[in-house]
DNA sequence: GTTTTTCAGAGACCCCGGTCTCTGAACACC
DNA sequence: GGTGTTCAGAGACCGGGGTCTCTGAAAAAC
């Protein structure tokens, strides 16, 4: 017999993928904690046992989006202008959203944080995509591209903010292409921070 | 007796009056629909004749917004600079969500304006906001102050997304003032849109 | 080896938003 | 006034997320 450990782990990964199977075919709203159990075999006690929500389970399928930036950073190193480098970065945010992610799915994740339990991943400044824009707007100041009456810290959590008011809109909207607004929204934000 | 329609009005008054008051003192999560069913001595059946679901009836509550903005436009028509205007009429914008509304109600209305079925009243373009917005860039714009590459129609859409970027933000969140944040994202935004 | 403790997991249960059905009074028509 | 029709409203019911309790096997204690 296998250790209780093992199979717990077990367990938690056949409900994982299950769970990732039928986010991928249905969507987060039409799958159910029991369609989740009984596909993987378990039940809604084991489920609750190894997550704490429904949510939190479909968060796992974002965390990859980190991995997204770090590549996206490392590809990119040549790129010399702060400037240029941000606008690749979020045009290729854009269609990460849009064609791999599915506005359904980052509507779903915006619109759980905003639920009280939740802290807010996507604006935790230790994440990958914060560093890479507050290291852009570093070096843009250094150059003497970037004002600098304000800290890269400001100008970077500022900057986020509104790129997340054009994502928010898109997820809650049926019309219009993300990827088009960005460009027209980066073009007031890089005016913005130019020196 | 009275009329079946003016039994009807009274009815949908009391539950109307009943949900306000229990909004106030308890907040949206903690209202439930029997409670306002309860307090008004109405039913859940009455309830749903009236509203199509319990965040519709949570709405009413900010249809006032409007008459804040037309208000302020009303008395700050004054201010020849439009720079100062749109400063002005944010930060008076900001402290409203935060003083009058509170920032768990804003959080309960950018969370269900992502629900699939909500057409979002936020972003509509016809509210006063964005013909108030609007027409302060365009004005700029004829006093050569803001830029003409782009139209007016697309400048005003992209500050307002900015603008939601920060709300959103801040009502996520259990920290950071709204106001002094909003003061450097339009620091950003101004220059941005500056020719 | 035997007893005690722990803990993953099954599934009954609760809670609450929203729907469905049925009732009885108001209205229309004669 | 009598008869059929409409419709506001009461409340049983449903669906689905999340909780609680109980079980039986593994681990620990002896």
């Amino acid at each position: 017999m296998v250790s209780r450990q093992q199979q717990a782990q077990l367990t938690r990964k056949k409900i994982l993928n299950a769970a990732m199977e039928l986010f991928n075919e249905n969507g987060f709203d039409d799958v159910r904690v029991i369609d989740i159990a009984d596909k993987s075999k378990t039940s809604k006690g084991a489920f609750y046992t190894h997550f704490n929500s429904k949510y939190e389970i479909f968060l796992e399928k974002f965390k990859e989006i980190d991995e997204f930036y770090l590549a996206f950073e490392k590809q990119n190193a040549a790129i010399d202008s702060p400037a240029l480098f941000l606008e690749r970065l979020h045009i290729a945010q854009a269609r990460y959203l849009r064609d791999e992610l599915g506005k359904d799915s980052v509507r779903t994740i915006y619109m759980n944080l905003l639920r009280p339990s939740e802290q807010n991943f996507v604006s935790d400044p230790n994440r990958p995509y914060f560093q890479i824009v507050k290291r852009q707007i570093e070096k843009g100041q250094h150059m003497g591209n970037f004002r600098t009456d304000l800290p890269a810290e400001s100008l970077s959590s500022q900057w986020a903010k509104a790129i997340r008011g054009n994502v928010y809109d898109w997820c809650g909207h049926d019309i219009f292409d993300i990827e088009e607004e960005l460009k027209l929204l980066m073009s007031i934000l890089l005016a913005g921070i130019k020196a």
